[in-house]
DNA sequence: TAGTGGTCTAGACCACTAA
DNA sequence: TAGTGGTCTAGACCACTAA
């Protein structure tokens, strides 16, 4: 029934903009209960389809968009998906007050500690992705004790800090002369960068940047 | 309630794999009505948290993952979006037989007539985005008769081919010399690619690389 | 402030699929 | 094949917000 809602909504034409009957009108005009609609046009509105708004009802999205979903798991359960041995290397970590980069991203204005790491993941003894953290100590005291040479970061902190708000950013860059290095290639190399900084409400926990190995591919379908 | 429940399951302390009770139990515990608990649980595994397998029940999700919504509008509602002005240039526009490797994005293995565009969009003036298309004529023949120096076929596909499904990717390239050109860079210049192919049902319609200014970040939150 | 959509209930029946 | 989750109903009440 609500795949009858939507393809009946969807086969119709309208148009950018365009107002949508109420929910409980279109109960009645295709016959079944205004619960199935609302749920219809729920999922509707999640696809990025309609817009709904108390009192003002539903429309057709003036501005059609492409929605897609994006999985990103756990490094080493992204190796292992793929068949790969996974093995990591810590190669740096160091505590520093707030560089001002750090503060920028996290709006902050009196210094603190943070704790920067640099870690590379590895698939089959290949370079796979190289890991470039900061921790805010304030925040997760707790990661002066963990031994990263043993637990990554990335592991520890999806296992013992949740989140409330995650900025997600992905872009392009180029390989620096150490990046390179790392990854075997030649300076210059395009690279894709999965960029992540997190806050439980207000307090900031980590900002990382992952660093992908040329040809990496970030992949979904709708 | 149903953050009331979403709380109450997330501030327990279960363990990847572990299984929860079953809604009706969950609903008698938690003093509401069954249905509350399925909608709070779909939520749930809607999020990546929890999966839910009928007969087989509810459990943590063994590998967490960060799931991220990303939304990918029309290029001409981007750039008016961030307020800069629109506008377009159609560069190149051919009608060829399958290339191999668009006959390998799509695994066809008849030839067929392609319609391969380049076109670059704007945004103040300035090279904003490159896109680099292929068109399936089978699949959409009106194609031919569309006056791609006026509308894009951005644009003009969006509004007039629906699709059924749609590969996406995410990737950074090095910029070749003309395509450095067109964004006044150095060639080598890293640059992130979305890359977007798209059916109805079985038949292919488009295939088209976004390949992005320098500098440009692809942006979400959670 | 009246008109929408959002949430919730209590119950029925169905559709998968683990065992 | 029995045990879960998924969908649907008919109705109540609530929470926004456009006009």
């Amino acid at each position: 029934m609500r795949d009858e809602i939507q393809s009946r909504i969807l086969t119709r034409t309208y148009f950018p903009g365009d107002k949508l009957p109420k929910d409980e009108e279109l109960a009645e005009e295709l016959g079944c209960s205004r619960s199935t609609v609302q749920r219809a046009m729920q999922d509707l509105a999640d696809a990025g389809l309609v817009e709904r708004r108390r009192k003002g009802g539903t429309r057709v999205r003036p501005n059609p968009i492409t929605r897609a979903t994006l999985d990103i798991p756990l490094i080493r359960h992204e190796v292992e998906a793929r068949g790969g041995t996974y093995s990591y290397q810590l190669l740096h970590q160091e505590t520093k007050t707030t560089p001002p980069h750090i503060a920028a991203r996290f709006s902050l204005n009196h210094p603190q500690d943070f704790l920067h790491i640099e870690a590379l993941h590895y698939s089959d003894h290949q370079p796979y992705v190289l890991e470039s953290r900061w921790v805010c100590l304030e925040t997760v005291p707790e990661m002066r004790e963990v031994d990263l040479s043993k637990t990554s970061a990335n592991e520890w902190l999806v296992q013992n800090k949740p989140y409330s708000r995650c900025d997600l950013k992905f872009y392009a860059i180029e390989a620096n002369t150490l990046t390179a290095a790392h990854f075997n290639t030649a300076p210059g190399a395009a690279l894709l960068v999965i960029d992540r900084t997190t806050w439980i409400d207000t307090a900031p926990i980590t900002t990382v940047q992952v660093i992908t190995k040329p040809g990496y591919q970030l992949l979904t379908q709708i």
